[in-house]
RNA sequence: GGGGCUUUAGCCAAGUGGUAAGGCAUGGGACUGCAACUCCCCGAGCACCAGUUCAAAUCUGGUAGGCCCCUCCA
């Protein structure tokens, strides 16, 4: 497997820490509203890189937390806290917004076919991991006490800065104006772990602590939760590419100054997905979500498969022209595969050249595109049906694009034979009109009649 | 100002030194009462310039465009 490793900035071949185990910890959503597409790519990305995992023989456990607390609102206010913001708006507490979304999410995400990770855990329910943690920073010197809140001290690492090249001395700590800056911090990049006092007095939940009644800071959250539920190693970190500065190098700050020793070996970042315009953002009102696909008319499984033609390190373009091609090509191919014959006997040397081949595509740093077009030269194999529905099969427990899976909707099978035989006999007869009006009462039924040389066919759409 | 990514046919996209995969759309054809479905056929020399090389989309340097990060963000 090979994998790019953001820390090193190169595609290396991975090698877990412990032989055939993989911790993996995937940063979880913010739940103050819905995800748009854009967030599900990454989940997409961490679900293929799970699945590819598995398929290869790793047993791996995966970890997810939900941010439900603590997290500053955009630049477009004075600093609200984005949970606290959503729950004024919509008359509801914290806790009820968070468990809204955080349902709303869960949902969205078995659409796409994502596997729920092994564990997922909201922030909220881990305070006391977070207190351990900082307690132990405060007490080796990492962290320090300022204006009532406790920050990490990034002066105290020699390599801060590892995961982005930045320059220390290139930072500008107000690139936008409007970023306050806080006269607390020893040096511009140290970060609060613990909250009593901020500008957000408003915040609703707070919990004791050895340093008085607060809450956590921004980043802690994911490394208390990945400690407490992968142990001190762990393999692979993923996130969207924003998640790299600041936030994944405070995680690794705060962990490996909390642990003593080197955490995690591999970070895996997303790309963007972006409109015409530029990067997604939840501020800028029209909100792709996965329902609104849906209103529209299209299968959220033809959304995967277009993030799937694409590479994860790679920005992509949302449009809906791009969604409708894919979902052609979506249709299309699982019509195809759906069609092959399933009773003969499976010529095992093929598939597991094929299944090789697959391999060969998805441990290549995750290369989708070519998985996808494995697939379409899987049809063209000189072999029988019944072998190539059993490749793509296997492929499917990777891609999950439900390419063999059979839509079960309720039909009368008898109507619609009776409405053939009728409308056969019209076409006998040179009665056209009677007969397209019968072909379009059905296709206002979601079936569609297909005449081919065996006689007339049917599929439910 | 600093850091990073990116530029391949109408669109998505593979490709990591040897004369451009695949898909979608379009067009043409077969089939059809007409359609749809299905099947067959058709398209680019890789942003630009200059190097390295027997050989470059692939390496080096530069130019131009797009995007992201440095602020909560997938």
């Amino acid at each position: 497997m090979k994998l790019y490793n953001t820390e090193s900035r190169k595609i290396e071949e991975f090698i877990p820490w412990k032989e055939n185990i993989v911790k993996m910890y995937t940063c979880g959503p913010t739940v103050y509203s819905f995800a748009h597409i854009g967030n599900l790519r990454t989940y997409i990305m961490e679900d293929i890189l799970e699945k590819t995992l598995r398929y290869l023989g790793y047993d791996v456990t995966r970890v997810m937390n939900i941010t439900d607390v603590g997290h500053l609102s955009s630049d477009a206010d004075t600093g609200e806290d984005k949970m606290v913001k959503s729950a004024k708006k919509e008359h509801k507490t914290v806790l009820d917004i968070a468990k809204f979304y955080t349902d709303a999410f869960f949902k969205d995400i078995k659409k796409l076919n994502i596997k729920m990770p092994d564990i997922v855990s909201p922030a909220t329910e881990n305070i006391a991991e977070y207190i351990k943690i900082i307690s132990k920073l405060i007490d080796t010197g990492y962290a320090y006490s300022a204006g009532g809140n406790i920050y990490f001290d990034t002066s105290k690492l020699d390599n801060y800065y590892r995961l982005t090249n930045h320059v220390k001395e290139e930072l500008i700590s107000g690139v936008r104006d409007t970023v306050e800056e806080d006269t607390n911090k020893k040096n511009k990049t140290d970060f609060v772990l613990w909250f009593t006092k901020s500008k957000f007095e408003d915040q609703e939940l707070k919990w004791d602590s050895p340093w008085g009644y607060g809450y956590p800071g921004w980043h802690i959250e994911c490394s208390g939760i990945s400690l407490k539920y992968l142990g001190e190693y762990i393999d692979i970190h993923c996130g969207g590419v924003d998640n790299i500065f600041p936030h994944h190098t405070n995680e690794i700050a705060q962990s490996e100054s909390y642990i003593g020793h080197k955490w995690c070996k591999y970070w895996v970042h997303g790309e963007h997905l972006n409109d015409t315009e530029g990067k997604m953002s939840k501020s800028k009102g029209k909100t792709l979500t996965v329902s609104y696909l849906e209103e529209l008319g299209f299968n959220p499984l033809s959304y995967r498969f277009m993030v799937l033609g694409s590479h994860y390190r790679k920005q992509l373009t949302f449009s809906f022209d791009s969604l409708k091609g894919a979902e052609n090509a979506y249709k299309k191919l699982k019509a195809k595969v759906l069609n092959l014959k399933d009773n003969e006997d499976i010529n095992l040397d093929i598939k597991n050249e094929y299944i090789n081949k697959f391999k060969e595509c998805i441990s290549d740093d995750l290369n989708t595109a070519n998985a996808l077009t494995l697939i379409y030269d899987v049809l063209k194999i000189d072999t029988n049906d019944t072998t190539k529905k059993a490749i793509i099969k296997s492929f499917d427990e990777v891609l999950s694009l439900d390419l063999t899976k059979e839509e079960k909707k309720e039909i009368d099978k008898a109507y619609i034979k009776e409405m053939i035989t009728k409308r056969n006999d019209a076409k006998k007869n040179k009665d056209y009109s009677l007969a397209d009006s019968i072909r379009s009462e059905l296709l206002n039924k979601g079936i569609v009649l297909k005449d081919t040389r065996e006689g007339t066919i049917y599929e439910i759409i």
